[in-house]
DNA sequence: ACCAGATTGTTCGTATACAAGCAGATATTT
DNA sequence: AAATATCTGCTTGTATACGAACAATCTGGT
C-alpha cells in the first residue's frame, strides 16, 4: 500500500506538476527542457508521420524544394554534419525515396535527388507533419505559440 | 570566381539570415528549430563543461539532489528510458563519478550514488553549466529569455 | 603547369534515444 | 498459496549526432 503510493510517486517524477523549487536550480533548465521538448516532438512526429523520422522528413523537404543537390549541401540545409547526412541518405535510398549519383562536372559531389516515390511520400507526410506541429504546441495559445516560435528562431 | 561565390553561398545555407519565405513552409518549423536549438545548446554545453555531456550532468545533478536512488528512477528524473540511463550510468561509473550496487530490500533495484569524486565534479560543473545556459540564450534579452523558458516549460 | 589549401564524402569511435522483447523480483488479487 | 500483474534492469536493433582522421578531387594563385 505504502509501496503502491511510492511507485505512483515514482511514475509522476517527470510529470507536469508546477515544478517545485527543489528540482529547479539543479538541472540546467533551458538545456534540459530543450532536450525534453525535442524528445516529445520527435515522439509526436513519429506517431503522426508514418515511415519517416523528423530528420528524414527534413531531408525530403529540402530535396523537394531544391531538386538535385550534393549530399553535403543537403546536410547543411538540414543541419546535419556529413557523417549524419550520409546515414540519412543511405536509409532514404534503402526506402527508394531518393536516388544518388556522382556529379559529372565535380567528381567529389554526390548528387541526391527525390524519386517519384519520394515526392509522393513527402507530399503525404507534409500534411501529417503539420498536425504533428499542432500537437506539439497544443499546450500554448495561438499567441503563445507564435511568440515561442519567434523566440526559438532567434536562438538557433 | 563564380565557384567561389557558390561555395560562400553554400556555407551560408544554415546561417542566421532573416529567413526568406522559401525555406519556411517546407520544413516543420517548430520541430526543426527545436532540434537545432538543442544541437546548439549541446555544443555550447560541451565547450563550457569539460568531461561531461549534458545528460551525464543531468544525472549527476539528480543524484546530488536525491542521494542514492535506483537506476530506473534516475532515468525517469532525467527523462531517459532504461536503455539510455544504463549507458549513462555505465560511463559515469567508468569515470568513477558514481557507484552502483544492488538494493538489499528489493532485489530488482540497482542503487546508484555519487562518489566523492562525482560530488566534486558536479559542484565544479554546475558553475560552468550556468555560463553555458547564459550563452545559449544570449541572443535574447533577459525578458525574452524568461518568457522563452516559461513557454518551453509549458511545452514539456 | 603546378602547388598549397579547401571541399567532399567516407570511416571509426563515442554518446544519446527509443522500441521491443526478455528474465527475475515484487506486489496485488483471488 | 496461487495466479496475475507490475516493475526493474538487460539486450538487441535502429536512428541520430558529432569529432577526428582520411583519400580523392577541385580551386586559387603563382
Amino acid at each position: 500500500m505504502l509501496r503502491e503510493l511510492a511507485q505512483t510517486v515514482n511514475n509522476l517524477d517527470m510529470a507536469h506538476e508546477p515544478s517545485d523549487a527543489t528540482d529547479y536550480q539543479l538541472s540546467d533548465q533551458v538545456g534540459f527542457n530543450l532536450r525534453r521538448a525535442n524528445q516529445r516532438h520527435v515522439a509526436i512526429f513519429m506517431r503522426h508521420v508514418e515511415g519517416l523520422t523528423p530528420t528524414q522528413f527534413a531531408a525530403l523537404a529540402r530535396l523537394y524544394e531544391f531538386g538535385a543537390i550534393s549530399q553535403n549541401r543537403l546536410g547543411r540545409l538540414t543541419a546535419m554534419d556529413s557523417a549524419t547526412i550520409k546515414g540519412v541518405v543511405e536509409r532514404l535510398r534503402a526506402k527508394e525515396l531518393v536516388t544518388s549519383r556522382r556529379d559529372l562536372t565535380d567528381g567529389r559531389l554526390r548528387l541526391v535527388e527525390l524519386s517519384a516515390l519520394g515526392r509522393q511520400a513527402f507530399e503525404r507526410a507534409e500534411v501529417q507533419a503539420q498536425s504533428a506541429r499542432r500537437e506539439t504546441v497544443e499546450a500554448l495559445s495561438v499567441q503563445e505559440a507564435k511568440l515561442f516560435e519567434a523566440l526559438l528562431a532567434k536562438l538557433v
